[in-house]
RNA sequence: GGUCCCGUGGUGUAGCCUGGCCAAACACGCGGCCCUGUCAAGGCCGAGAGCGCCGGUUCGAAUCCGGUCGGGACCGCCA
């Protein structure tokens, strides 16, 4: 039996009618009348309805999820039986003959595109949530993107190139996933986090236009639009400018929504730079489907009377605010909510105005706030005061937030866009001087004489792509000069001896001839979640694992056999207890 | 590392705030019977949970408290 090259379930059409056939398939539903049974089979192509009528094919016990075997000859159906909500509903597959290859328990969960079931008991039954035509589809989708990547970057002379697994650890970036070595006692690979340097390698070793769809590895925490392994269009071009990156990402995207999509986007793409973006949208990757705009209010308000906005300006901090539209309908438990989600991202508070902190405010100072903001009568404006970054945190976090309950993201559109220059250093948390993109990154040539004396006031020739709110790729044009980027690794506090560890292998490289390079790299899980437009990205990989890095349906991460360990030379000591 | 939400038949929810009327309700699914044109088929009948787990408070706990496990969202983190 073979059933390989039979027609697909979900693929009839009324051009097919007459055809004797085969089907495959497995049993979404059974409607028995008696004398007639509706099966509607289905399989990865989509669902065609079978009839059968013969008494003995009716009396079969034939249960959903049941894989079966059916013969019979596609009919057009009865005039006013079509179905039009399938693409098959113009035809029916009359069975004369009728196979149960496999039986199948009842489903923990029903296979239908509506989810009802807990997150976790589709990850434990995974291969059942595939099942569910919305999956399926999904997948399938990613995959016509991958391919429509693999076409685009070959079409431009981009040649694949396959980097290794088994890296060397570095304190930088993320936390490695690390792999212990059977051969060296004591020694570790890590699995990479990108193929960052092996790719400026390749530019070096004269490949010249390389890319590669590849896994990354990171051990962090887990959020809804993060998987621990990811998989990024991994892009790196010689002789190069921001503007050739451009380009090229622009015709790819272009072509895979025209591909994919049948849509066409318009090129080039919008840009605006990190302080811009920081300011009016309070994140560094913007959403533009909907307005809610935020302004800095601080000039307007040094002297006023309202102490918390006062405070935080005196503190050095800022007073941020945007309106929300008609939001004078917005309960005080509704506000009290977006109070406790700001606190919950750190602010010291939520104001709204009007509210109770308006007889602190002079009407010079409202007014100003009010015309910042474009406020209408029956708008309310929602304020935050706080450290700079805190307050952009969380006024991007509201304006999200008010989007998504007020239903103002304009669905449909794809509002793609450079993020355009971004800045080289940033503070971290204990105000050290810390990368923004990555330690690789070209300065702007212009700002090269700021590196020592202002560094952070120098930009950095790298960009990030996004599409409606979600960072789809990022990248930058690399330092090529031994001596810059020795400097650049001396200004984020390396000394000599770790720059020698570390990266002397690249540095080594840019002794023998190094051609000026850059490039990008793409990530196709968030890249998917944007084009089908889902929150959560468990839709858009076939097993994902859980918020704690569990693989419910194999019981990953597990534990290995003690020769195993001895094996690798490694000994567990398990976590310290509490005193209880 | 931190904050918050959720955990009740196979599934999704209601009940929990304001303990007793809950040996727990509803829908879907599941099982049986009937039915020749349905497509969320329909009709009749039926089975199925002691409320994630442990402990406490109480005359009495699904409901209150503590802990724990699991899932999720967010802050930190993610070059």
């Amino acid at each position: 039996m073979s059933g390989f090259n039979s027609p697909h379930c979900g693929s009839l059409r009324a051009a097919d009618e007459g055809r004797e056939v085969e089907l495959y398939g497995w049993v979404a539903r059974r409607r028995d009348h008696g004398g007639v049974a509706f099966i509607d089979l289905r399989d990865r192509w989509g669902t065609v309805q079978v009839v059968v009528r013969s008494v003995s094919l009716v009396q079969t016990e034939v249960r959903n999820e049941y894989v079966i075997h059916i013969k019979g000859k596609v009919a057009r159906r009865p005039a006013g039986s079509e179905n039009p909500k399938m693409a098959t509903g113009e035809v029916e597959v009359v069975a004369d003959d009728l196979e149960i290859i496999s039986e199948a328990k009842t489903p923990p969960f029903e296979i239908e595109d509506e989810v009802k079931a807990d997150e976790a008991l589709r990850l434990k039954y995974r291969y059942l949530d595939i099942r569910r035509p919305k999956m399926t589809h999904n997948l399938e989708l990613r995959h016509r993107v991958v391919q429509a990547i693999h076409r685009y970057m070959d079409a431009h002379e981009f040649m694949e190139v396959e980097t290794p697994m088994l890296l060397k650890g570095t304190p930088e970036g993320s936390r490695d996933f690390i792999v212990p070595s059977r051969l060296h006692p004591g020694e570790f690979f890590a699995l990479p986090q990108s193929p960052q340097q092996l790719k400026q390698l390749l530019m070096v070793a004269g490949i010249g236009r390389y890319y590669q769809i590849a896994r990354c590895l990171r051990d962090e925490d887990l959020r809804a639009d993060r998987v621990v392994e990811i998989t990024q269009l991994d892009v790196e071009m010689s002789f190069c400018t921001e503007e050739d990156v451009f380009t090229l990402i622009e015709g790819l995207w272009a072509n895979v929504w025209k591909d994919v999509l049948g849509i066409e986007i318009p090129t080039p793409f919008p840009r605006i730079d990190m302080q811009e973006s920081l300011l009016k949208y309070g994140t560094d990757k913007p959403d533009l489907r909907y307005g809610l705009e935020i302004a800095d209010v601080g000039d307007a308000l040094r002297e006023t009377g309202a102490t918390v906005l006062r405070g935080a300006l005196d503190a050095g901090g800022v007073v941020r605010c945007f309106a929300v539209p008609g939001g004078k309908d917005m309960s005080r438990r509704e506000l009290d909510e977006l109070g406790v989600l700001a606190r919950g991202a750190g602010a010291k508070g939520l104001a709204w105005i009007p509210g109770p902190l308006d007889r602190h405010i002079s009407d010079g100072e409202m007014s100003a706030i009010k015309s910042a903001v474009h406020a209408g009568p029956d708008d309310v404006v929602l304020v935050v005061a706080d450290r700079r970054r805190k307050a952009e945190t969380v006024m991007g976090l509201l304006r999200r937030e008010i989007a998504r309950r007020r239903q103002l993201v304009r669905h449909g559109e794809w509002n793609f866009l450079w993020v355009y220059p971004m800045y080289l250093f940033e503070e971290d948390d204990l105000g050290n001087l810390t990368y923004g993109h990555h330690p690789f990154t070209s300065p702007w040539p212009e700002d090269m004489p700021l590196l020592e004396t202002r560094p952070y006031d120098v930009r950095a020739r790298a960009y990030d792509c996004v599409l409606n709110g979600v960072e789809i790729s990022g990248g930058s044009i690399r330092i090529h000069q031994r001596d810059l980027q020795e400097k650049v690794f001396g200004i984020l506090g390396m000394d000599a001896e770790r720059i020698r560890s570390q990266f002397g292998h690249l540095l080594d490289a840019f002794e023998y001839g190094v051609p000026p390079h850059g490039g990008i790299a793409a990530g196709i899980d968030r890249l998917m979640m944007a084009i089908i437009e889902t929150e959560n990205i468990r839709d858009v990989v076939a097993f994902p694992k859980t918020q704690s890095h569990q693989d419910l349906m194999l019981g990953a991460p597990g534990v290995v056999d003690p020769k195993q360990l001895e094996e690798l030379h490694i000994r567990v000591v398990p976590p310290k207890k509490p005193a209880s």
